[in-house]
DNA sequence: TCCTGTGCTACGATAATCGAAGCATAATGC
DNA sequence: GCATTATGCTTCGATTATCGTAGCACAGGA
């Protein structure tokens, strides 16, 4: 059974949103993704980058790699195309927090 | 000291974006956003929909609104124009998330 | 043969989340 | 008035995720 037709986490809608929200929203799962932005990474780098326990980083790769978001390259974990294609959707996302940051430093 | 000032979970390079991958890492934080999408929702039924316990949803609930995503309006939660913004920069990524689905199923 | 780098596993401790129950308040119907 | 319902939570024990540290296994290189 493919991933994205599993119940998901906590929610079980099938809908590959859904499927997604819940992948991203588990811990560290971004951060990998956003580390790994400008190029490969070998696992002890990555969890240098992220302060990330090596359990759960590797769970998070695994889960990552099954996605088909990041693979494994000559020179360590690299994005897939397909994941590559991700991170630059959350481009905006980045411009976004800068103004963002602005607002609550106010508040 | 503001949100985005503090060290975060995990991290402390107080850098916006990790504030904010930090914040939307948290589950469920990135689905209560989507389910507001169309709309305000209570409590009661935000919780619903997303099958959450509701102290982990007052959790963040608290924490999306001290980041000025969410609000309370007349009619319930609802994310705030800020947070709108927000949401809409996730729309290529739900068009991202059909296509990857597909190719999901294909593995 | 030793040393370093690498991917990863093991395991007890701590923190996050769950599941279910229920409290307090306000509005509504009678 | 009084019961009923809706709503926003709070509480608490149980389960799950993540942490922090240590270390194993293997692959070069010196």
């Amino acid at each position: 059974m493919a991933l994205v037709d599993r119940p998901v986490r906590g929610s079980s809608s099938g809908r590959p949103i859904m499927a997604l929200l819940d992948l991203l929203g588990r811990r560290w799962a971004l951060r990998v993704i956003w580390e790994l932005r400008e190029g490969p990474l070998v696992f002890r780098a990555l969890q240098a980058r992220c302060g990330i326990t090596p359990s759960v980083l590797n769970t998070r790769l695994a889960e990552l790699r099954e996605a088909l978001i990041v693979e494994v390259g000559e020179d360590g974990y690299q994005l897939s195309k397909r994941g590559a294609e991700l991170l630059q959707l959350f481009d905006p996302v980045n411009q976004w927090a800068t103004t963002w940051a602005v607002a609550l430093r106010k508040s």
